[in-house]
DNA sequence: GTAGCGTGGTATACATAGTAAACATCCGGC
DNA sequence: GCCGGATGTTTACTATGTATACCACGCTAC
């Protein structure tokens, strides 16, 4: 509203939208963007996007078809931020038809850059990962992603039902890990009925091995645990491909 | 409330308690458990829960101190059913002392199993897995059932840093199987967009491996994925202890 | 120029959640 | 016979998504 009394305000070609934010799908994908950056996806509320941009929520529908939606569109925007880099080193920007061309001697290490990209642009966005593992990936950005790894892991030599569960076991743990790492995050120590929190607590008695082993919760830190993991799934995957 | 004119309707000595159920927290966590295995963890809402008893949702802060305790106390009991049998086959109770007395030979066997009964009992109670995710394991089934895991793995000669970080890739496994499972249920086929949906969709140009493999997404089935999967990190974690 | 129409934002309201605070009721013990 | 703790109710407030009706602007066709 009052767009014309601001333009002649602001006086400016464009109007005033290169000042206030105009509202449009892009800009509100973009705020959301900062809102699940900051405080996690669940906080991307249509009233918290609505709120950046001084109108009412309802203004949103206008643009987005429901809250549903816009966590796709935000999620796909964070996928486009994950660009797993070629392991050998070299800065080249991975387009699809290049990576087929790359060696097939490096897949672990082509499976290794992409689960880690993944967890580090995921770790950004508190939320995302759990959101992935109830709502599945989709969108173009997910394509984009799910081809990369899949070509990593055709190069092993796995046939195609191997290569596809194998993706399945590697996204898996990329997402959970990060799910896990995200509730973890800030309130360190603060409830003591949690899992890791309670583990002082744990009588030798009827629990030996998870007491002696406790303390290793405490002092492992994520990337360890990640890293652990993506090695023995890798493993598991090389054996198998070797042996077939 | 009437509960004194009722007595005397139903004329009994407990009072009509045994057959208009009683408000307590074993009541609430039972109703809720039925709840959560029909419509999902995320349906047991207080309101609903009241509603089996006939009362208010309010009625049910005397017992339990809030939704949050509740969903653990749910949580906590669904973990009680899951009984991961010993591996040989007798049908013997599972009894922590009793499981470190098997033959350490067969600690893969053993996880095997332990993954296995996760599986089976968190399925029929859609939901549970991508709670536990996003909350973590807790409460006393929590413990009983890490131990359990940890003591077999233990067995297979990892050391105690190992043997956590395998705890953790396991329960991520299966727990992110079981999330996605949930999801891909009922509605099958009905969104077009969703990940596995749109696979039928994927330009052959841009995304060469996921178009060829993408026909494998759909005839695999839940189970022959699970499998796999748990094959391969006990592949990985099994050649890494046997390194060591 | 003006009538009308489409685009886009607003106002209001409803449904579903959890839950706080004050009240009511009932029952057992003095 | 009354009192106090235990237990359920009432009311209401919050946050969230979203349906519906409305309205204001500005462009286009006459």
């Amino acid at each position: 509203m009052y767009t014309t009394l601001l333009r002649i305000i602001f006086n400016m070609p464009g109007g005033y939208d290169s000042v206030v934010k105009t509202l449009n799908q892009e800009a509100i994908v973009l705020v959301a963007l900062d809102i699940a950056r900051q405080k996690g996806l669940p906080a991307v509320t249509m009233r918290a996007v609505a709120g950046h941009f001084g109108v009412t929520a309802m203004a949103l529908y206008r643009h987005v078809a429901d809250r549903e939606e816009l966590a796709r569109l935000v999620v796909d925007r964070i996928g486009s931020h994950i660009r797993p880099a070629a392991p050998q080193g070299d800065a080249r920007e991975d387009d699809v038809a290049g990576d087929h061309t790359t060696d097939h001697a490096d897949w672990d290490d082509r499976a290794r850059a992409w689960a880690r990209a993944q967890r580090t642009v995921l770790r950004q966005y508190p939320g995302t990962a759990a959101w992935l593992i109830e709502n599945g990936p989709a969108g173009p950005q997910a394509y984009r992603l799910l081809e990369n790894l899949a070509a990593a892991l055709a190069g092993s030599g796995l046939d195609d039902a191997r290569t596809a569960r194998g993706t399945a076991l590697i996204m898996s743990w990329t997402f959970s890990r990060v799910a896990v790492e995200d509730r973890a995050g800030p309130p360190r120590g603060e409830r003591a009925d949690t899992f890791v929190g309670g583990l002082t607590t744990i009588d030798p008695e009827r629990h030996p091995v998870t007491a002696r082993i406790g303390q290793e919760f405490f002092t492992l830190d994520d990337e360890e645990i990640f890293e652990t993991g993506l090695n023995w799934i890798l493993a598991g995957l090389g054996a198998d491909a070797a042996a077939t």
